[in-house]
RNA sequence: GACUCCGUAGCUCAGCUGGUAGAGCAGCUGACUCUUAAUCAGCGGGUCCAGAGUUCGAAUCUCUGCGGGGUCACCA
């Protein structure tokens, strides 16, 4: 696991046997009261200079300007970074000038963390800085950090090549400032959505990741096996069905921000693991989700940003209530001038072919309008959409459509392109359910890898009476690139999945 | 999974039609007590992703593998 050791480690390692031998501790015990933030000094100094005579703070010195017997170096904290001013006399009043002769000018380097006790002034040109009084080493880096500088927004040598930056996320975390706002961000997202829903009184719950049978969802399972139940167990796709238990049990609505696994391929939109907030209310239906859905994004703009205008890319999305609304036939018809509601399966077989789109005998009705649907309209729908009315084949969970045969209540929200969620009025009939239940186990016979499990103890509690209930899935990966405005799923991730590395 | 581009110093990158490597930053030595991409003088640093092949000779050409990006396919 060992690697051979380069020039400036060999140095650094040199460095720190010489900082021992000084008889300090490159690595003390005790804490280091810090009593202000690099963020909190440039915000406030210039209002209550009289507050910062007497600071104490501690981060890794990013760069460092030495000339002489005075020196310039950045330092960053959590909050950002500051300037310090270290000046040989006020370091070491006495005779003695090691500390910033020896210790500071030789053996500390960009990267290591120091904690530092001094004043704040304001440089000739005009900077905020802490003049240093005393400083102390906390820890003693061993690796040099890559060193990215910027003048006027320009920034110079950035450490950039994806592959270093997702494999070491820490250290893109130290050296590029925006990575770290993106998961701020990320998490004011899931703190925003979690007070709007508790706020309604819906209570958050935890249901399980390892599950005898996976379900909720069309996707390919990873498999795993228990040792001591010696039984297959399957990391789950979805949460669905163990919400919906809940609903029958009793609560009236419930929500779980979950992890959820699929074994499926991978691109810029797409991880082995990702986030799904899933919430079932009680004695809803799918129009009534349609407006909580917009009610809660449009919320979690101004949470994020302060208005509902959001750049994403080349756009600016605007979550401003109310979200446009088209049924899946008027979305198609609007796109291709092409009015398939009345169709049968032939007939639309034909006008899909003559759209460009591969039909084959596999197909159904539903299967071509999903198809139709995906080439022609999604990627259209920029500003935030809700397609509603899918057909029945492709939702097994799904309430048959009140009025339209074929349909079911379904809707998804589709932004930049992309869908955000997934919501519909649940199926509640046990007897329907069995029969989609026993669809989907016929598709599973003839091939399909993604078609559903039957679930008999889900089906034995929807026996027992699900109430009427309204479900969503959001995808929060792809919510917080949009919020972010994060080109890929792996900038939303801290660790996103790679390939075993050569260490 | 398919196609495509990429892999050279700690970081960011040059390296033409083949002659065993360069720059900036970082590092080291020295100068400099308000600098800020600090500056000035000097110096070091490389299994050119790995392996095989072609060749007198490969960072460069060919093949295979590994890793990554992008596009497409499946999907959220």
């Amino acid at each position: 696991m060992s690697h051979e050791l380069s020039e400036q480690e060999v140095i650094r390692r040199n460095s720190l046997n010489e900082i021992i031998k000084l008889g300090i501790n490159p690595y003390p015990p005790e804490l280091f009261e810090v009593n202000v933030s690099a963020a909190n000094i440039h915000k406030n100094f210039e209002r209550e200079k009289g507050d910062y005579q007497n600071i104490s703070i501690a981060g890794r010195i990013m760069t460092r300007r030495i000339m002489g017997n005075a020196s310039f170096a950045e330092l960053q904290d959590s909050t950002g970074k500051i300037q310090l001013y270290f000046k040989r006399d006020d370091i070491c009043p006495g005779e003695d000038k090691t500390m910033y002769n020896t210790v500071f000018k030789k053996y500390l380097d960009i990267g290591d963390i120091i904690g530092i006790k001094g004043f704040v002034f304001i440089t000739q040109t005009g900077e905020i800085t802490i003049h240093v009084t005393e400083y102390k080493l906390l820890c003693k880096t061993l690796r040099p950090l890559p060193v990215v500088k910027e003048k006027e927004g320009e920034v110079f040598d950035a450490f950039s090549n994806p592959e270093q930056r997702y494999r070491q996320r820490y250290l893109d975390l130290i050296v590029n400032h925006q990575v770290k706002d993106t998961f701020i961000k990320r998490t004011q997202l899931t703190n925003s959505m979690r007070s709007y829903l508790n706020q309604k009184g819906y209570l958050e719950v935890e249901t399980p990741i390892l599950q005898p049978l996976y379900g909720g969802a069309m996707a390919r399972p990873f498999k795993t096996h228990h040792n001591t139940l010696d039984m297959t167990l399957y990391l789950r796709i979805a949460n669905e069905l163990y919400l919906k238990r809940l609903i029958v049990g009793g609560f009236d609505g419930v929500y779980e921000f979950a992890k959820d696994f699929r074994n499926e391929g991978m691109s810029r939109f797409h991880n082995p693991e990702f986030t799904q907030m899933e919430l079932y209310v009680a004695y809803k239906d799918y129009n009534w989700m349609m407006d909580t859905v917009e009610e809660m994004v449009e919320r979690v703009a101004m949470d994020l940003h302060g208005t509902t205008k959001v750049q994403v890319g080349d756009n600016i999305i605007d979550f401003q209530r109310p979200w446009k609304r088209y049924s899946m036939y008027e979305a198609i018809l609007h796109f291709t001038g092409i009015d398939i509601s009345e169709m049968d399966e032939k007939t639309m077989a034909e006008a899909a072919t003559n759209l460009g789109i591969q039909v084959d005998a596999t197909m159904g009705r539903g299967k071509i309008i999903d198809e139709i649907f995906g080439e022609t309209c999604e990627a259209k729908l920029i500003q935030p959409t809700f397609i509603t009315d899918y057909p029945v084949e492709m939702s097994p969970l799904a309430k048959k459509h009140r009025t339209m045969p074929g349909l079911v209540e379904r809707f998804e929200g589709i932004c930049n392109g992309k869908e955000i969620c997934n919501a519909f009025s649940e199926l509640n009939d046990p007897i329907e359910q069995r029969r989609r239940f026993e669809e989907q186990l016929e598709l599973g016979i003839r091939g399909d890898e993604e078609a559903m499990m039957l679930d008999e103890d889900f089906l034995r509690a929807i026996e027992f009476g699900l109430p009427p209930t309204a479900g969503v899935g959001i995808g929060i990966d792809r919510l917080s690139m949009i919020m972010t405005n994060s080109a890929s799923i792996q900038d939303v991730l801290f660790f996103p999945q790679m390939r075993a590395e050569n260490l």
